[in-house]
DNA sequence: TGTACTGTAACTTTTTTAATTACAGATGAA
DNA sequence: TTCATCTGTAATTAAAAAAGTTACAGTACA
């Protein structure tokens, strides 16, 4: 379990409310509370993924590469995603038993509906929606 | 991220397995390819929530404390869950922000809406129909 | 009364996550 | 030009979380 979701969530608001003012990695670091370089690297990410356009050199800074009616909360969970929902066993089960032979595919499969879910939830509520909140 | 619920899982799905044979941590330990210890660990959580039994001394063990059809897999996400599937941050954000104000109860709101979707399909799952796959 | 279990605490090791440091490259302004 | 202020990214260190291990008390049966 880590953070990266609720960071990726706190940038994308702070660059709607933004509007079309570039924000600088140390700002939001400082609205977020952690280090600067994290913020850029969650940034390459998301950016990655088509939602943040970044600009470099001295007036640089981040903006959203799109509206943020247009981007839906599943499309951050996507691009955050490392690990299933669920968690996710590290060891081999033993082979020589039918339970341990067989179980991972079965539990794969159980993490992949769970996700399934999470991702019609997520489908649902926009960035804008989201952003909202806050005016 | 951690695999207690895939244990869980596995755990539950052995003793469905054993019938009324009880078996030992060693034994759960040694199919799952884990420590024994962590084994009664997670026993001790799941006996909390009534899904097993615990019989000590010599012909000591385990077994289910109900019918596998009458356990769905929402009782051991419930059992098992410490952290909301999201994630969960970890920063104070800045309250000076308007959003780092409030952004954290927000992001709860989110959090406990997914988890609702995620019950809302372990609910349909029965360890009964899992275990189900193995046979 | 010995054996084979569970129950649990304490501690160590490993893995993961976050923070930090450092610096090259970009861009605009004096 | 050249300085200031950004981004981009690699490499390292520090902190936190998870898993593994050791140890031993307690229980129950033979």
């Amino acid at each position: 379990m880590n953070g990266q979701f609720q960071i990726a969530i706190h940038i994308l608001t702070l660059l709607d409310q933004a509007g079309d003012d570039l924000l600088s990695s140390e700002y939001i670091a400082g609205s977020i509370n952690i280090n600067p370089v994290l913020v850029r690297k969650e940034i390459r990410n998301l950016r990655n993924y088509g939602l943040i356009n970044s600009k470099e050199g001295k007036t640089g800074g981040y903006s959203l590469a799109k509206a943020s009616a247009k981007i839906v909360l599943a499309d951050v969970y996507k691009a955050v995603k490392s690990h299933p929902a669920l968690g996710q066993a590290k060891n081999l089960p033993n082979p020589a038993c039918a339970v341990g032979r067989q179980i991972n595919q079965h539990l794969d499969d159980l993490a992949a509906e769970v996700d399934t879910a999470i991702v019609g939830k997520l489908t649902k509520i926009t960035l804008a929606d989201f952003s909202q909140k806050f005016k």
